[in-house]
DNA sequence: CCGGCCGTGATCATTCACCTCGACGCGGAC
DNA sequence: GTCCGCGTCGAGGTGAATGATCACGGCCGG
């Protein structure tokens, strides 16, 4: 890929930065507006620069067909709703108070698009025997749970991050830590949830 | 927020699967032709009541003027290359083959916007004890490390994810896992990154 | 009976990409 | 040097793409 003009640059960036905040690509007279051109031309070139260099796909005769690559070869980005620690109602997925965001591509969180995500940060060093560690942010997938898979429950009214097993036939939660009682009786077992990514962010 | 209706839900869905394979929001034409529809208007009014709604912004008068609300809302997604796990000759940043990319937000990356930035895949456990275990992603950012981050380093031509610290004015590496030794003198210390986020894929 | 939803059909007024012709500077090729 | 390509910009014009509007009708729940 040829590189960019320092002008061709500024070009680009504006485009970006257009489509970031207000979600649609400039149109040649708002570039041209922009850099206070004269003409159309001057901002018809630089797109047909841009295009040759392979930066933008543009497609004739539309009306703002200008796609910028580096956003179109990404992979579907999934925006997940973080619920905070404490979960208590969670079972219905109402009136979840929002405490922010993830936005991660589908394939790294390795989620069947179109399955209910939420995470949680997690509390408290339960799974501390898997690698989940407090403050550790956990992306959960709403499916039925498979036996070692890791869940979130709702136990006692309070959400707890454990294994899910299956021994005879009978579900069991088991505490990844020696602290822990290894095996939780499961009677009326709720899982909210079935761990598919974690994110830990470190120092900032 | 307004429900939507079934119909209002398919031209969202329609829109958002154009944006994302043609990195271009259909005019009100092209919606018309999607659905069949014998009439602009038709699509039109999908359009105002989206906008009503508030799941869609649009701008009077201008061509494509639809944004996604929620792609809108969205932080800055910060597109990571994963370089593998071998990082030989990696200080130059050239040549490197990308073995996928990642996506993530950069609130959750807590990258400083601008800073070159990277992943890899860890193999080996020699950091089992700060929770960063075999086949995890360790996103990385090139910048000066300070005492207590985690690097991933250039050692004997190979990478290591190792703990940078500094005792007395002097650096070293350290391995968070019993088994190895301790700590490593650092002669000719080639750091590559500064570990910054760890991104765990569970079963599939 | 009204308002929201879902359409058809036709027309109008802009927005917008594209084209032609021309200009200037710069660096490499001949 | 001289020519050519490329980047960068100006002036003006054309036709297609596109959003917007008006008029009309049907369906449904409150």
């Amino acid at each position: 890929m040829a590189k960019l003009t320092d002008r061709q640059q500024q070009v680009l960036a504006f485009i970006e930065q257009e489509q970031a905040s207000s979600g649609m690509v400039p149109s040649t007279r708002e570039i041209q507006a922009h850099f206070g051109f004269a003409s159309q031309t001057a901002a018809i070139n630089h797109l047909r620069a841009l295009e040759k260099k392979g930066v933008i796909q543009r497609q004739a005769g539309k009306a703002r067909a200008v796609a910028v690559v580096s956003t179109l070869r990404r992979e579907t980005i999934l925006d997940v709703p973080i619920y905070g620690q404490i979960a208590a109602g969670m079972a219905e997925m109402q009136d979840q108070e929002d405490e922010g965001m993830v936005s991660l591509d589908v394939a790294s969180a390795g989620i069947s698009k179109g399955s209910k995500v939420f995470a949680l940060k997690v509390r408290g060093d339960s799974m501390i025997g898997a690698g989940i560690h407090e403050g550790d942010l956990v992306v959960l997938e709403h499916r039925e749970p498979r036996s070692g898979d890791v869940v979130a429950a709702l136990i006692d009214g309070e959400t707890t991050l454990k294994r899910f097993v299956v021994t005879h036939g009978r579900p069991y939660l088991k505490a990844e830590n020696p602290e822990f009682p290894n095996l939780l009786p499961t009677r009326e077992l709720i899982v909210q949830g079935v761990m598919a990514t974690l994110i830990r962010k470190f120092r900032k």
